[in-house]
DNA sequence: ATGAAAAATGCAAGCGCTTACATAACTGCT
DNA sequence: AGCAGTTATGTAAGCGCTTGCATTTTTCAT
C-alpha cells in the first residue's frame, strides 16, 4: 500500500479507474460529458479510495469558489439569524456555499473579516449596512467581487441594496408613539457611528418630533451597545430625571427588553407608567412580558432576496439593483397612552 | 498597466519590488528571515499594489489553512453562539481561523457540513455531542484530521470531549425538584435521537425518579424540537392531562421559555401553580418572567478550553484529551414548592 | 462498407503560492 | 586582505485540480 495516511488524489482515482484526470475531473463536474460505462468505473473508484476533492487545489484551477461571504455585526443576538438562515438555504439551491463571519459591530475587525473573506476566494460578499470605509468598495470593485448590502435601504448608494427604509419605518412608529399622546419621549439607539441603520433610525424619531411640533427637548437620545444590559442601564438613567419620558422608543429589540425588564424590576408597569417599543420584531419580542409593540422586518425575505440578487450578479456580471422591503408595526402590549389620558 | 481587473500576485510584488517571489513570501510569513530595507521595499509594493495573498494557493503549496471547522446544531438560538464566540476568540489568538456551519439537528446535514469543512482544507473538527455515525470518526481519523467534541463529556468515547456530564447536571436538578416536594413530573425533551445531550438528560431526569422511590408513571416525558413554539405546545399539552405535573423539566431554555410563555397565557402562576426549570442559563432564563431557574453550563469557559486542547493537538500530532467542566443550578423564581405545601 | 460529423477521452499547461536547496552577500576575525 | 561562518536572497519544483485543444472512438447517413 502506498502513501498511508494521505488523501487519495484525482490521480489515485484516475490510475484506478483507468483513465485521465480529465475524465474523472469531468465525471465529478459535468457527468454528461462522460460516457455511462466510464462514469460508473469512475465511481467506483471514487467509492473505493473514499476520494474527496480538494477545494483549493480545485479553486486555484478553476478560479471560482462558488463561495459568497457574509459579515454580519453579531451572532450573539437573533436579529440576522434568520434573514442569514435563508440566505443561505437559497444560495444553497443555487449551488452556492455561505461563509459567514462577526465583526462585533467593530468596523476595523470588519474590514479585517472583508479581507479574510477575499482572501479565501468569496465570489460575492453580503454586507450590513451601507456606513464604511469607501476605499473597501474601491478594492471590492477592483476585484470585482460582487457585493450587495443588506438591512438598509439606500437606493443612490455607491453599492446596491436589498433592505428597507430604515428611517420611515422608525418614524411611522414614533408617528404613532405621538398620535397616542406622548409628549416626552426617549430613545435608546444603538451606537451610531458607522452603523447607518441606528443612525437613520435616531432620523426618523427626530423627523416625527419635528413633524408634530415638539421642540426638540422633548426627545432624549441615548446611544449604547446593542445589549440587554446596556437597554437596561439606559432605562434607568433615562427614567430617574425630574421630568421622564412617557415613551421610550429603543433602536431594537433587544436594547427594549432590556429596558422592559428593567422597568419591571423598578416597579413601573408598562405601558401604564411608561410605554417601551423596539424594533426588527424577533422572537423575543412575542416572548416579553408584556409583548413588545415593535417594527416587523421581513427577515427571511430579505436573505432570500438577497441571495437571488447576489447569485443574479454572479451569472451575468452585472451590477446588482436594490430592491426595498415593505415593514410594519406591529402593535403589541408595551405601548399604550401615557398616564392620565 | 496591465492585467486591468485582475488581482496582483505575488510575482507582481516581487517585480515590483525588484526580488524574487521566495523573498515577497518571506516578508509575509517569516518577516525576520528578510533584511529590513529590503523587507521595506516589499511592503511599499504590497502596499502600491493592494497586494492580498491568494488563499488557496497558499493552502495547496503550505499544505496547512490554520483552519479550524465547527458544526453546531443550529444559530438560531444564543446557546452556541456565546461558546463558539470564546472558542473563535482563543483560536485568533493562535492564529487560527473559525469556519462555522449549522446543521439543523439534522444528521444528514451535519455529515456534509463535515464533508464540506474538510473538503475546504479545516485542519481540525469541532463538532457538538457525540452520537454520530461512526463511519464519519473514521474517515476523519484516515485523513488525520483532528477532531474533538464539546457540550458533552463522556470519558470512554471515541473521541475526546470537552464538556460537561449532562445526565448529572440534570440529575442534580430533578434532585432538588422532588426534595421541594414534586411527586409528578413531566419533563420537555429536545429530540433525543442522535442526541446524546438530549438522552443523557432524560436519563438523569430518570435517575433522579428511580432514586427517591417515585414510580416511572409519575414522570412524563415529550419529545419536542428546540423552539420556543413547540415548548409551549408541549407544556399544554402536558397539562392537559387529568393529573397534571407540578413541576415541569425542561431539555433547554429554549423550551421552557416557551413553556413559560403558555403557562403565562393559560393563566397559571408560575412556580405557585406549576415550576418550570431551563438547562443551559442562558441570557433568555434571566429575562424571561418569572426568571427561569436552570442549570448554568459554562459556555465560555467550554470554547476557551475547546479552542486549546485543538491547537495543542494540531501543533503536537496528538490525540486530545478529555476534560470535564463543572455546571451548577441557579435558582430563579420559576421553581418552588408545589401548591398545598 | 465508408467517410464526415459528433462524442468521448487524453494531453499538458497552468492557477499563485511555499520551501528545500543553491548561491550570493555580508560579518568579524586573524 | 582573506577566509570561514553566518545571513540574505534566488531558483525552481511541485501542491491537486480544470480546461482548451488534440486525438481517438463512435455514430449515422449514404
Amino acid at each position: 500500500m502506498s502513501k498511508l495516511r494521505s488523501a487519495p488524489t484525482l490521480d489515485d482515482v484516475a490510475k484506478l479507474a483507468g483513465v485521465s484526470t480529465a475524465t474523472v475531473s469531468r465525471c465529478l463536474n459535468n457527468p454528461d460529458q462522460v460516457v455511462k460505462a466510464t462514469r460508473e468505473r469512475v465511481q467506483s473508484a471514487v467509492d473505493a479510495l473514499g476520494y474527496m476533492p480538494n477545494f483549493a487545489a480545485r479553486v486555484m484551477a478553476a478560479k471560482r469558489t462558488s463561495t459568497i461571504g457574509a459579515i454580519i455585526p453579531t451572532m450573539e443576538n437573533a436579529i440576522f439569524a434568520r434573514g442569514l438562515q435563508a440566505f443561505q438555504e437559497e444560495l444553497h439551491q443555487h449551488g452556492y456555499t455561505l461563509l459567514v463571519s462577526s465583526s462585533a459591530y467593530n468596523p476595523e475587525i470588519e474590514e479585517e473579516q472583508i479581507r479574510t473573506l477575499v482572501a479565501r476566494g468569496a465570489d460575492g460578499l453580503l454586507l450590513i449596512g451601507h456606513d464604511r470605509n469607501p476605499r473597501i468598495y474601491e478594492d471590492l470593485e477592483r476585484r470585482s467581487i460582487s457585493t450587495l448590502v443588506a438591512w438598509s435601504y439606500l437606493p443612490d448608494a455607491q453599492i446596491a441594496s436589498i433592505g428597507f427604509d430604515n428611517r420611515t419605518a422608525m418614524a411611522e412608529l414614533a408617528n404613532r408613539v405621538i398620535e397616542l399622546g406622548h409628549r416626552k419621549i426617549g430613545m435608546i439607539s444603538g451606537i451610531s457611528a458607522g452603523n447607518d441603520r441606528a443612525r437613520l433610525r435616531i432620523e426618523g424619531v427626530k423627523d416625527a418630533v419635528k413633524q408634530s411640533n415638539l421642540s426638540t427637548s422633548d426627545l432624549t437620545i441615548v446611544e449604547t451597545p446593542y445589549e440587554i444590559e446596556n437597554g437596561a442601564e439606559a432605562f434607568s438613567k433615562m427614567m430617574s430625571h425630574t421630568k421622564p419620558p412617557t415613551a421610550i422608543l429603543c433602536g431594537n429589540d433587544v436594547l427594549a427588553v432590556g429596558a422592559l425588564h428593567r422597568a419591571q424590576e423598578m416597579k413601573l408597569q408598562v405601558p401604564k407608567d411608561v410605554s417601551i417599543t423596539g424594533f426588527d420584531d424577533i422572537e423575543l419580542a412575542r416572548i416579553a412580558t408584556p409583548a413588545l409593540t415593535t417594527v416587523h422586518v421581513p427577515h427571511r425575505e430579505m436573505g432570500r432576496k438577497a441571495a437571488l440578487e447576489l447569485v443574479r450578479m454572479l451569472e451575468n456580471q452585472g451590477t446588482g439593483t436594490s430592491a426595498q422591503l415593505a415593514t410594519h408595526i406591529v402593535e403589541r402590549q408595551s405601548l399604550g397612552p401615557p398616564a392620565g389620558t
